[in-house]
DNA sequence: GCCTGTGAATAAATTCACAGCG
DNA sequence: CGCTGTGAATTTATTCACAGGC
């Protein structure tokens, strides 16, 4: 029997309120680099992006942290949503494809800060294993496993070509992973109890494409829209 | 209050219909690629990790492209969603900001499969301006205004670092742009009629976090997440 | 008076389930 | 029959609007 994933859900906190918190905790970061103590669930949307019901209804599902007529803490709220993200405990990182996009995530800033450690870098390449990237040598995938189990790798970054991704993610979930982000154009399949994500750098161009091309047509309905469609 | 006009939901695709189209598209070139004609929801669903019924009712906001008993034709479902999403026309596309995440995208295949070509790389840096890459040489910042108009450029990629994206976005919205698609972790402030989509490298990897934390304690709640909680 | 926290109302998205066409 | 397309039912998310604490 496999174990089921429990869903943010049963702990009462709704997938689209957890996708959120990432967004308010960088808000809440911006603020305590500016000095700011206080936040009120206005000021704090502005910041984030959202309206404040939606931010204040996200934030009521994590506790009661604020406080009425004031607003909330800037620094108890940051420790609040890190620690219900699990940010305040550390997570070794292996990322597997070294090429453009694999560079870009082992330099990127934002990783670190958040508790996520690059553990390994791992590539097929003969003539990119060896190189220093970020602090780390890359090393040949023929380790992946031992990379894993001995750093204690709990999350794989698989920013490898569509082709390899696959294979990749096979690999890592033998060895014990449970948690891939996927960036190779392609849709991993996986077992029960794996848990995958996605980010594909195209896929938000083409939303915009979508958008710009109706500003274009200024929101005019073609003749071919009217089809079989009556008010 | 009489409600006026819900008359057709006209071509009113849902946001979460739009956003799944290049999931599709992407699923079906890979069907394609392997010389499949023909595929029934169920397994177009399976390829792009959908259910069948959510498939079937994206797809019908398009049109009724299939066939009863039968499925869908691939080749002119990828017309067909192509076509909605734009991308059958060409969209030049400027990038600010030549960092490895830059690069990455400059570099990357699919923007170019899809119909953005990239118009331009701009970067603040003297010591990366005429750089050759992808194709391109890097421009000076400077340039950025003339780059957009000249070049027809309709939608602009900020890969630059926080500090910067503000004073970009600003410019390129004054030279017309409505369509920016951010990389950089920071709340672009825009005026109405902007379109801004935002790609939080980080974003996805603290989701994970998120779950991969209740897995390790098996969905148990901690004793300091009780405070205040009856249930 | 100000601002949070939250039930209630509304809207959006998903899923069901089946009529109806090929 | 098989599979699409789609109303209806259900679930999830957002927004409203205000009670209630500071």
């Amino acid at each position: 029997m496999i174990r089921r994933i429990p869903s943010a859900r049963e702990r009462g906190i709704p997938d689209a309120t957890v996708a959120r918190l990432p967004v308010y905790l960088r808000a809440l970061n911006g603020l305590a680099e500016r000095g700011t103590a206080t936040v009120s669930s206005e000021d704090l949307a502005l910041a984030a992006g959202v309206n404040s019901a939606k931010l204040r209804k996200d934030l009521s599902h994590l506790g009661s942290y604020g406080t009425r007529g004031v607003g909330y803490d800037v620094q108890y709220l940051i420790y609040q949503i890190s620690r219900e993200l699990g940010l305040t405990q550390d997570w070794a990182v292996a990322i597997v494809g070294v090429g453009n996009l694999g560079r870009a995530l082992a330099n990127y800033g934002g990783f670190v800060s958040r508790g996520f450690r690059v553990a390994g870098l791992l590539d097929a390449d003969p003539g990119v294993v060896g190189d220093r990237i970020a602090g780390l040598v890359v090393e040949h995938i023929d380790g992946l496993e031992s990379v894993i189990l001995n750093r204690g790798v709990s999350i794989v970054v698989i920013a490898t070509p569509a082709a390899a991704a696959q294979q990749v993610a096979d690999r890592v979930i033998a060895a014990g992973v449970t948690s891939i982000l996927n960036f190779a154009p392609v849709v991993l399949t996986v077992p029960d109890g794996v848990d995958v994500r996605k980010v594909d750098l195209s896929i938000e161009l083409q939303i915009l494409a979508f958008h710009e091309q109706r500003k274009v047509t200024g929101g005019a309905m073609l003749p071919e829209d009217w089809a079989g469609e009556v008010g």
